[in-house]
This record gives C-alpha cells, structure tokens and sequence, in this order.
DNA sequence: GAAGTAATACTCCACATGGAATATTTCGCG
DNA sequence: CGCGAAATATTCCATGTGGAGTATTACTTC
C-alpha cells in the first residue's frame, strides 16, 4: 500500500500540474504566492517530498538544465499516474473530515495545572493574539480579492470563519468563567 | 534549548501530576479516559515519549515493581521541574495561536483541481461526515456532562463549536457555488 | 486440562519533518 | 573594481511518529 500524499506532495503535485518546474522553482513560488501560509515548506521536507513521487512515479524528471554558471538542476514534471493520485488526494482530502490532533484542546484539557486567574490570563492574551491574526488575514483577504477569483483564496476564507469562531468560544467562555456559571474547581487545590 | 514539549509529553506529564505510573498504564489510562480523541497514542510514541522526558528530567524512574509473573515495569513520578515544564507548556499553549497547517485548506486550495459537480459531491459528503461527528460528539458530551465537572470537558464543547462552525461554512459555500454566486471557473478546462 | 484468545508490556524500524549548514553566483554600492 | 550581502540550489542529520511485531501471562470455554 502506498501511503497518503502528505499536504507538502499536494502542493508540489499541483504545481507540475501547472508547468514542470525544478524543485527550488517550487519553492520561490510556493513563497510568492504566499502558499507557505497553508502548507508548510522547508527546503529539506521539499526536495525530500519531490524526491519521494519521483521514486513513486508521481513526478518523473525531464532532465536537467543550467542556466549561466549556477549548479544545474533538475525539472520535473507530472505523469498521469501523479494526476489521478492528486484529484483522489483532494476528494478524499476533501469528502471525510480526519481529526488531525491540534495542539490546543489538549492544553485546553490541561487547562485545569492553572489557577483561575492564570488560566483567564492565558485566555484573554489569545483572544487578543487571534485578533490579529484576523486582522492580517482579513488584509490579505482583501487583497487576493482584487487579483484572483474566490475560487483561489477559499481556504483563506474558511480560516477566517474558524478563527473567529474560536474566538467567539473563548469570548463566552472567559465570561462564564467570571461569572462562575463555568466554576473552576480543580481537584488537586 | 530544550524543544517544546508535544501533545503526547503534556498528556504524560499531567498523568503523573496525579499519581505516580508505569508507561503501560498511563497508556490503559488514556484510552479508558477516551483521552485517545485528544492526544494521538500509539505504543511505540507512548514509551519513547516517557524515555525523552526522563532523559529530559522532567519525570525520573522511581524504581522497578512486579505483580504476578508478568514482566518488571519502571514506575515514574514528575519532578519539580516536570511539573513546571507542563505548566509552563499549558500557558503557552493557550496564550498564543500557532497555525498547524491542518490538511482541509489545502485540498480546499486545490479544489480547482475537480471539476464543479465533483467538487459539490465531495463537499455534501464532507457535511454529512461532520454531521457524523458532531452527533458522536454530543453523545460523548452529554454522558460526560453526567459524570465529571464542566471544566474537564472543555476540550469536547470547544471542538464542537469549531465542528458546527466549519459544517456551517460548507453549507454556505455549497450554496453559493450552486447559485453562482461563486463561480467555478478553473483556469485549465 | 487443553487450546485458543485476550490482555499485558513492551521493542523495533521505516519514514517524514524541519532546522541548520554549505557552496557558489550574482547584484548592489561606494 | 572590489567587497559584502543576498539569492541560488541544495544536502545532511537529529528527532518524533506510528505501524507492526513479539513474548509472556491470564482468562475462558469446551
């Protein structure tokens, strides 16, 4: 059995689904179109990821080119079989919701080591910290909106209604913290 | 520098801020617990995890007990700057939002790959998916909501906020894409 | 009491990740 | 024209994860 594409294999399949590309072409405009806000790329898990659907037949290199006197390099491009596993990646990716384990309703269930006051500290500084994280992003969302159909910048407003929905959580929660109808009687106290 | 501690190290560290353990119970613990939705538990990351930590001395090896006939165990407990690391984690944790780059925004960003009516197929499934969830959910909350104080299943309510959330978006974008109102115009068809 | 199955208690390894390092080349600036 | 900085194009490796495997003991059922 092969395994699952990772996000990293998604973006790389996609791009060469675009045009053929050496691997740190990807790279650059991965960075430019601001794609390394939803995948996350570092150059060791790239070339390793372009390497790996090479070995798998996903990708098959074209040869390889120098321009000037800089170190040459190799383009890829996509095969069909890269094609076909890309779309499956994107139904199933898409067609079943997959809990991924994030990191903060495991501090939200351990959130019971704090005192009262600490833990309501903790919880104001990120309803501030998730603020400007939808401040930014709604920048950025008014920005891609002038030069891309929404079709491109759907993920962007999905965050943004998950964002503030875990503001809003925590908003109420703090109150009803305050106003005790949510009692913080941990057992070791 | 030390790495922060993962999901998996916070989990372990909290058990043993209650009572002193043995690898495998803390393993029978978690998952009686049904903290299993939570952090992700596998034996192999489990026994590693407590070895780091040790080697880490935040949890120290308070000798070897058997019962029975069965193989000797290695009981932990915390130590003080175990406990204080977990602390220190949990504030952390919730005070500031760190993106973790979940799988759906980018299938989301590829979506374009699909054409409109698969899109739509894969999306109604999606919603009926999170349905799914959500009820499973409910379920699990209200059993709990009988037996332990609100604040240890905080985790649960907040993830059913961001399930309903993210259903919610679905059917609203389904919507839209269905009436026009988000054309879907892919650049290669 | 034999045989099968479940629980106990790990161990091992392949693999993806991500931080850091490296070497060359081109560009900008005084 | 020379020097440093930035861009180009990778490679390397320590680390955490997770699937699978293993060996022993206890429990169950015929």
């Amino acid at each position: 059995m092969m395994a699952e594409l990772t996000p990293l294999a998604i973006s790389v399949l996609a791009l060469l689904n675009e045009r053929p590309m050496h691997a740190y072409e990807m790279y650059q405009v991965l960075l430019t179109r601001q794609d390394t806000r939803i995948v996350k790329v570092r150059p060791g898990s790239l070339y390793h990821t372009v390497e790996r659907l090479a070995g798998q037949q996903l990708i098959r290199a074209t040869g390889t080119e120098r321009s000037g006197n800089r170190p040459e390099r190799t383009t890829y491009e996509i095969t069909c079989e890269g094609d076909e596993a890309l779309r499956r990646r994107v139904q199933t990716g898409i067609e079943s919701y997959v809990y991924e384990y994030p990191l903060f309703p495991v501090v939200l269930a351990e959130s019971h080591n704090l005192d009262e006051q600490d833990a309501l500290l903790r919880f104001r500084r990120r309803v501030a910290d998730l603020d400007n994280w939808l401040a930014e992003l709604s920048d950025a969302l008014a920005t891609a909106q002038e030069q891309v159909p929404e079709l491109y910048w759907m993920a962007g407003d999905y965050l943004r209604t998950q964002l503030a929905c875990e503001r809003d959580w925590l908003a109420t929660t703090i109150e009803r913290i305050e106003t005790k109808d949510l009692p913080w009687q941990p057992r070791n106290m």
